[in-house]
This record gives structure tokens, C-alpha cells and sequence, in this order.
DNA sequence: ACCTGAACACCGTTCAAGT
DNA sequence: ACCTGAACACCGTTCAAGT
């Protein structure tokens, strides 16, 4: 009546790393970073804190950096787009990758200083892709997607700082002035 | 011979949220910021840990928002510049201001998400108020302030995460790329 | 007013043991 | 191969006590 793990141990999905990271993700999404730990994370599997070692041999910090990935690595779609119109895949990039940063805010500290560079690799190939099928010269697509890469993780962090304070003095509209500095960026590409 | 804390007690300078803060911020860089830990402070301080909340009521909470503001609240200078000036007053803060963050990576994660705002907001009326003595628009200024210091601090994370990994591969020249990603910014204000 | 010392409820991680 | 349980060396913080 108790609690049976024993006998249930059969029959639940048994773990995966795939597994660890998504409740991760969801305890961070719903309680905050810091509320991340081992034991709470293996209560959420229904598994001793200590059967992620077995998944995620280098423990926390292999956690971390699994999260990381899971949601700073997403590249832009540089093909199929119709010639011209790169700057419309660029802003469409930078919006919906804005708004999986917005949606994960607690890992956000993790994706800026996680010696991690494989999460962030593929994303701005991507996008120097995309600035090199839209006629830009190497050079200026290389400073380009750090740029604006850069500047979509800068603002989404001012975003975050700032939200659920003293709503008193006069709100930010974060939206209009993201896509208003974006505009900019992209305006100075070319 | 082993320890004579009573004795010295008397001699030694006595705690100040600001030698808190400094020393603190001396652990971070030296050891980096998982390293800091309120019974380390102490030592680093001469004192038990417990003495630092009779400085900082609110503990590592408000430990860790004094370090956000001390490296991250670095305000332009509007005044005394020659008019026409603006984009070298804000090229200058740009390199001051980046050159803080990197010399400071490990509160960098902290300046990200903190919710601080006070730490930001000086800055960013500072870099407000330079390009409207510039003659941009009211409306125009405050996004291209945002977007400016978003950028400064989304490059700076992209610096730090990327040092210190396999430079065999090709090193990425940061300075030279983020001055042309400056000048990308900047050139789309006016 | 300012600091100490012991104590409490947590952490991440190791390691031998179970199945 | 995969998971458990106890143990170790830490954390941040409270609280009564010292000076």
C-alpha cells in the first residue's frame, strides 16, 4: 500500500537518456534551475537519484550540457527557401528560435557560459548558409551569423532579466522592439 | 602558533558589503563561479561564514546580485563628447563594456539571468540618452539601445563559450569579429 | 553591533551490493 | 546490464550564544 517499486519496476518505461534530459527540461521549465537536482530529477523518474550515473556517466554536468543542446541546437532551414528571400528565413529563424529560448529561460544561464561549443556549432553554420546562398561574400556571412546569433541570445537574456517586476513604471513592448532591432541587424547586412 | 583569530581579531580591517562583494568577485575569477561558496568567502574574508549575513541579510541571494551590479552596471558617458561624436562614444563604451564581461566570465550567466534589473538600467538610459544628443529619435534610441547592449552581451557569451576548446581546428578571431558586428549595428542606426 | 559554533536539511558523487 | 542503499564530503541557512 505503501509503495511497491519493486513490482512495478517491470513495467515502467525503462530509462533513456533521451528520457532524462525531457524531465530535466521539465522540472527547470517548471521550477527553476535551481530546483534541479539528482534526487528530485530521480524521484520524477520514479528511480534512485543514482540510476542517471549509469545514463550520464559524467553526472550533473553531462546533464547540463544535455539540456543545453536540446534546446540552443536549431539550425535555419537553408534550403528549399526561394532565391531572394534569405532575409525572410532569417527572421523567421530568429523568431522561433527567440521564442524556445523565451520558453526554456531557466537554461538560458546554461546555453551563455557552458563550455559547450557543439550545441551552438551546427546552429551558425546554419545560418552562414543561408547569408552564403543569399549572394553574401564569406567574410561578412561569418560576422554576420555571430551577429545576429549573438544578438538573439543577447536580447532574449534583457528580455528575461526584466519580465515579472514592477509592471508599474511603464512596460516594455519586448516583442515590437525585438523585431525592431532585428530589423536593424539585417538592415546592416545588406 | 597554530591559529590566534581572538587575538587578531582586533587588527584586521573590519567586513564591508563592498570588501564582501570584491572578494567575492576575486573567488569567481580565480576559481570560477561553482567555487564560490558562502563558507569559502568566509575564509578568503577571515571570518565565519555566518558574519557575512549581518552584512547581507538576504545570504548568497544578495551576494550574488551585488557581483551583477558591480561588473555590470558601467554606464556611457553623454556628456563632454563632441556632437557629432555618438558613434565613437558608443564604439568606445561597446570595447570597455565587452572588455568587462570577458574579464569577468564567470558572472557573466549571472548577468544573464538575474532578475536585477536595477544593475541594467542605468546602462541602458546611458546609451539612450547618448544617441538622442545625437539627434536619433526618441523612438529609435531606445531601440537601438537595447539592441546594441543585446548585442555586446550575446557576443561576449559567444566569446566565452567558445575559449579554451580545440583551437586546432581554426581559431575564430573575435576581435576583428566583433568590431565588424559592431559596426553592422551601429551602421543600422543612422 | 558584530561575530561565533553547533546544528539542520539538504546537495553531488563513490562504491559495494543486489537482480 | 541496470538499479539500489548506505555513506562521504560538502552545501546554505537558522538560531542561540558570546563579546
Amino acid at each position: 500500500m505503501v509503495r511497491q517499486p519493486s513490482i512495478n519496476a517491470q513495467h515502467r518505461t525503462p530509462l533513456s537518456t533521451e528520457r532524462i534530459i525531457e524531465t530535466a527540461l521539465q522540472i527547470v521549465d517548471g521550477q527553476g534551475l535551481s530546483r534541479l537536482t539528482m534526487r528530485r530529477l530521480g524521484d520524477a523518474l520514479e528511480v534512485e537519484a543514482m540510476a542517471i550515473y549509469h545514463h550520464l556517466p559524467r553526472g550533473k554536468e553531462q546533464l547540463l550540457d544535455g539540456l543545453v543542446t536540446h534546446v540552443a541546437s536549431a539550425p535555419a532551414q537553408a534550403e528549399g527557401a526561394a532565391p531572394g528571400s534569405w532575409k525572410d528565413v532569417l527572421r523567421g529563424w530568429a523568431a522561433g528560435y527567440r521564442g524556445r529560448l523565451l520558453a526554456h529561460a531557466g537554461v538560458l544561464p546554461l546555453v551563455v557560459t557552458r563550455r559547450n561549443p557543439a550545441a551552438l556549432t551546427a546552429t551558425v553554420a546554419s545560418l552562414r548558409e543561408v547569408l552564403r546562398r543569399g549572394g553574401v561574400a564569406e567574410d561578412t556571412a561569418a560576422v554576420a551569423a555571430h551577429t545576429l546569433l549573438g544578438y538573439v541570445i543577447g536580447h532574449a537574456a534583457l528580455e528575461v532579466r526584466d519580465t515579472g517586476e514592477d509592471g508599474a513604471d511603464r512596460a516594455v513592448d519586448w516583442d515590437a522592439r525585438f523585431t525592431a532591432g532585428l530589423e536593424l541587424v539585417i538592415g546592416g547586412v545588406g
